[in-house]
RNA sequence: GGGCGAUUAGCUCAGUUGGUUAGAGCGCCUGCCUUACAAGCAGGAGGUCGGCGGUUCGAGCCCGUCAUCGCCCA
């Protein structure tokens, strides 16, 4: 490579490292406010500082990058702004589990501060992990500006944010039921819970009826052991079959509670036996019958899950292992009455994936309803968009259906609660500064609430948090609103709707305009990736290769910019994406078409600027140059508008087929003559560079290690690549930072596509007329120059293919001359056939021809052609069709019918004559 | 129970407001190591667009319904 020639094969580990090192040294991703161009802002979705990455990273960060570099180039103040997050409960959860594995020891052992010494130490050690794989991925963040969820500056919006919402009154203190998980002994949002099918039973339970012996009511419960916190036990008030016990007395088992029987129109008659134990404080329905009845709580459970006092002499079990036992004790007693399988969906904890158990305790709480209204109004007004449309429609669900959100959490690492309470005069103290003295009684003494904020607290302030706020600096005046958030669907309420709120109450303004949800990546057989599973990929081995998760080992990997390609190509509308290893071969054929494509324009301009015309008018522009600029053109027109509206999919199809099907399939090879001739090639070359150029530039949003590599080398030969005019010029800079390709920067010409797919179609006969004959038993080596002759149907093809007839002689593949070309040219004795739109191609082949073969072909193809044709007579004849088609459909069926008569008539003379 | 997706070639997926003979990648068959690329080139086979019904001159696309799979919410 020293030499300045490339190898053959595009080697993505050689050029990655060095060209991502290159990026940051220069300082390419950084973004400062600039008055003199408009913003472009995307905030990362923060990943868990804890985490690696996984394929739905990768997805989503490509995504990401592809659109900062897309308007990075189009001239914007482009900022990408990184970070990552605290992750509270799960990070928490993660060291405590390391200090238990490796020293036997609780967070109780070593203390809040020791436990969150050891958590800072863990974020300094595995916190840059994920950072790292992005940078492999080529993400193309600020990271000057890196922030952390923590971060003081970040903890400073926490605090800003809870004092505003608090003296607001939109805080509050609780007592209600919550989602406990019990090893992280911590309260969950409803959001935080997963649901999952369980199979379990319905234990049929009889609680004796007070002074009437014998008789009793029968109640039904998947959770037994909850029955020593039954305070009540309810019937439908129309249900015929206990009205009568309505106002009586049971006595729960066991624990020989005397409960009320009592009557709420909540109970469904159908449901288990019609007769509901109430435990107010372990469900969350029982807990609102109890607000209606007035009825006692009774909580029966620790916070770690075992069974507390009230439990009796099942205390200290765990509420699990109880269930057993009690279920064992009312039998001997002879009060179960049935066990019937039952199979329901119960909340696990998202980290932990335990059961979740509703708990009574105190918490804290965001009021949401005044905050839920301005979030409606920033969608419904347009200021907030999503993509795909329809996930609109899960944040209006969501907005419309969210209760108050629960805050506080028990776990020691995140954002501390700032109420403090004094211990003199018990008045409770908000403050965004640690108070050092009640504010009314001067006491000194202040405890401050020992619980965290939910994690989601923090991250929805990222979009203004990241940029200063509470400050107003000039980061956020420039950068904020940004424009794009780009997730996964499973945090739309979680995140995305909490930042739209956050964004509306505190700012005023919605913190992005565009929402792109991607799709969720699965498995080769439709199974989301998980750990515990074993079918995750890792995107770093699919990057750089070594040992899948699943033990694969990949010698060598894809390379990041096919990892990117194959992901932005797969990113269409629907919401799952199948993925497995095979899958990023395409891109990596594709980098080294790339690569292949630039090398061959490389050695072609080896002799660099001196070898290129001195001046280029349109007048000097070939054929071929006319043609591939107004292809070029066109493809650059489509794929902006596919940047600009997020078609992800399109985008990549649209660089795909453009520089593959018709760069690489068509220019270059009519090209190589030219570059051969001594008098053609310094004009061939002109152009041949500058449109090089387009294509690089027009790649670098998908694949921008291998274009960048490329460019390096093109600038090294022809530094500046104007394509009229006179040649040189000052050299082009970093293709990260070049401009985008506008697409009336390229000269289009009106009739040359025409022409040239007239070409195209007349040499893929040729090349299909040879290939008939290249197999067993006719053998027809490629090397066997042929003459073809075709006969013409109009004055203007033969004009075309005549003016043109150097382009079909040098086509390589049919490697063939056009011997005659004259309209209506009669057949040329023993001949293949190949009738074509305007023309009918033959090869004369004395001796070799197959007529039984020739005769199938021909009439297999007129089959084909009369259904076609009969369709097409069908519809004409319908006398509605010409009354109510537009008239253009209506030409276009005839021409259509027309020219499928033509061939039709032209096959049957050929049958004819093959008799 | 409510909402939203998906169902198109052997596999994975495209298919813009209804209007050529429904496309791509991979796989398959045939022939080529043609000095950019065998991770390649050329040619080819393969689909009654999940079922049924409807709207329309015309439906893969719109409407209804059923089936199967999946996601979200309750």
């Amino acid at each position: 490579m020293a030499d300045g020639t490339l190898p053959p094969q595009y080697d993505p580990a050689q050029v990655e490292d060095e060209i991502y090192a290159y990026w940051e040294r220069e300082g390419l991703f950084r973004a400062d406010p600039n008055p003199a161009r408009a913003p472009y802002t995307i905030v990362i979705p923060p990943p868990n500082v804890t985490g690696v990455l996984h394929m739905g990273h990768a997805l989503n960060n490509t995504l990401q990058d592809v659109i900062i570099r897309f308007w990075r180039m189009r001239g914007r103040e482009a900022l990408w702004l990184p970070g990552t997050d605290h992750a509270g409960v799960a990070t928490q959860g993660v060291v405590e589990k390391a200090l238990w594995k490796e020293e036997r020891k609780t967070r109780h052992d070593v203390g809040r501060e020791g436990l969150l010494a050891r958590i800072w130490q863990w974020k300094e050690k595995h916190g840059g992990t994920i950072v790292e794989q992005l940078k492999k991925l080529g993400c193309s963040c600020d990271w000057s500006r890196l922030r952390f969820t923590m971060d003081a500056g970040l903890s400073r919006a926490v605090r800003a944010v809870f004092v505003g919402l608090y003296r607001e009154g939109l805080i509050y203190r609780g007592e209600r039921l919550v989602n406990w998980s019990c090893p992280f002994q911590t309260a969950l949002s409803d959001d935080e819970l997963e649901y999952a099918e369980v199979d379990t039973f319905f234990w049929h339970i009889r609680y004796p009826i007070k002074g009437r012996p014998g008789r009793y009511v029968v109640v039904a419960t998947t959770r037994p052991e909850t029955m020593l916190g039954d305070t009540a036990v309810a019937v439908h008030p129309e249900d015929p079959r206990y009205r009568d016990l309505v106002g009586e007395t049971a006595v729960v088992p066991l624990v020989e509670r005397e409960v009320p029987i009592i009557a709420d129109d909540y109970v469904k008659r159908d449901e288990g036996t019609g007769c509901l134990k109430v435990t107010p404080a372990h469900d969350p329905n029982d807990f609102a019958i109890a607000g209606r009845h007035g009825l006692r709580m009774i909580n029966i459970l620790n916070p770690d899950g075992t069974l507390n006092g009230h439990a009796g002499r099942f205390q200290g079990l765990d509420r699990l292992a109880a269930r057993p036992k009690i279920v064992a004790e009312l039998e001997s007693l002879g009060l179960v009455e049935k066990i019937v399988p039952h199979r329901h969906s119960v909340a696990h904890c998202y980290r932990s994936h335990d059961l979740i158990e509703p708990y009574l305790s105190v918490q804290w709480y965001v009021k949401m309803a005044p905050l839920v209204a301005k979030a409606r109004e920033a969608e419904r007004s347009g200021r907030v968009r999503f993509h795909p449309a329809r996930w609109t429609h899960t944040y209006r669900q969501w907005l419309d259906s969210t209760p108050d959100w629960c805050i506080s959490r028990q776990v020691w690492w995140g954002h501390r609660i700032p109420v403090w309470t004094c211990a003199a005069c018990k008045a409770e103290i908000c403050e965004t500064e640690d108070p050092a003295a009640c504010p009314r009684c001067g006491g000194t003494e202040l405890a401050q609430d020992p619980d965290v904020l939910d994690t989601w607290f923090s991250s929805q302030l990222w979009p203004f948090s990241t940029l200063g706020w509470p400050d107003a600096t000039a980061d956020l005046d420039y950068f904020y609103p940004t424009n794009l958030l780009v997730t996964d669907r499973g945090i739309i309420a979680l995140w995305v709707a909490r930042m739209i709120m956050a964004g509306e109450h505190f700012l005023g303004r919605e913190p992005f305009s565009d929402v792109y949800i991607h799709a969720t990546i699965l498995d080769r057989r439709g199974a989301r990736m998980s750990k515990s599973a074993g079918n995750g990929i890792d995107p770093i081995v699919m990057i750089r290769g070594g040992t899948n998760m699943d033990g694969t080992v990949f010698d060598k990997g894809f390379g990041a910019d096919a990892v990117r390609f194959m992901l932005t190509a797969m990113t269409t509308e629907g919401q799952d994406m199948r993925i497995w290893p095979e899958r990023f071969e395409t891109g990596r054929n594709f980098a080294n078409k790339i690569w292949n494509a630039a090398r061959f324009c490389l050695m072609h301009l080896e002799g660099g600027v001196e070898a290129l015309a001195p001046e280029l008018n349109e007048a000097d522009l070939d054929f071929a140059d006319r043609w591939i600029l107004s292809r070029l053109r066109g493809a650059i027109e489509r794929a902006t508008a596919c940047a600009e509206d997020f078609r992800y999919c399109d985008f990549a199809r649209t660089v795909y087929e453009f520089v593959w099907g018709e760069f690489c399939d068509w220019y270059l090879e009519l090209l190589k003559p030219r570059l051969g001739d001594p008098a053609d090639a310094p004009a061939a070359r002109r152009v041949l560079a500058f449109v090089l150029d387009r294509v690089l530039r027009i790649l670098s949003p998908v694949t921008p290690f291998i274009t960048e590599a490329l460019w390096r080398r093109l600038g090294e030969r022809v530094p500046c690549r104007p394509l009229f005019g006179p040649r040189g010029g000052p050299a082009e800079g970093p293709l990260i930072r070049a401009a985008w390709p506008e697409p009336e920067t390229v000269p289009a010409f009106a009739g040359v596509e025409d022409e040239m797919a007239l070409l195209q179609d007349a040499i893929r006969a040729m090349r299909e007329l040879r290939s008939r004959y290249h197999g067993a038993p006719y053998n027809l080596s490629p090397r066997e120059r042929l003459a073809m002759h075709i006969s013409c149907r109009t004055e203007a093809v033969r004009e075309v293919l005549t003016r043109r007839a150097a382009l079909l002689a040098q086509d390589r593949e049919a490697n063939a001359s056009p011997a005659a070309v004259a309209v209506d040219l009669p057949k040329p004795g023993a001949a293949a056939v190949a009738v074509r739109t305007g023309m009918t191609i033959y090869l004369p082949l004395a001796g070799l021809i197959d007529l039984k073969t020739e005769r199938a072909r021909l009439a297999k193809e007129r089959e084909k052609l009369r259904a076609y044709a009969d369709k097409i007579a069908g519809k004409l004849a319908n006398p509605k069709f010409a009354d109510k088609a537009p008239k253009e459909i209506v030409a276009a069926e005839k021409a259509r019918l027309e020219e499928a008569e033509t061939k039709l008539a032209e096959i049957e003379g050929q049958l004819r004559e093959l008799r």
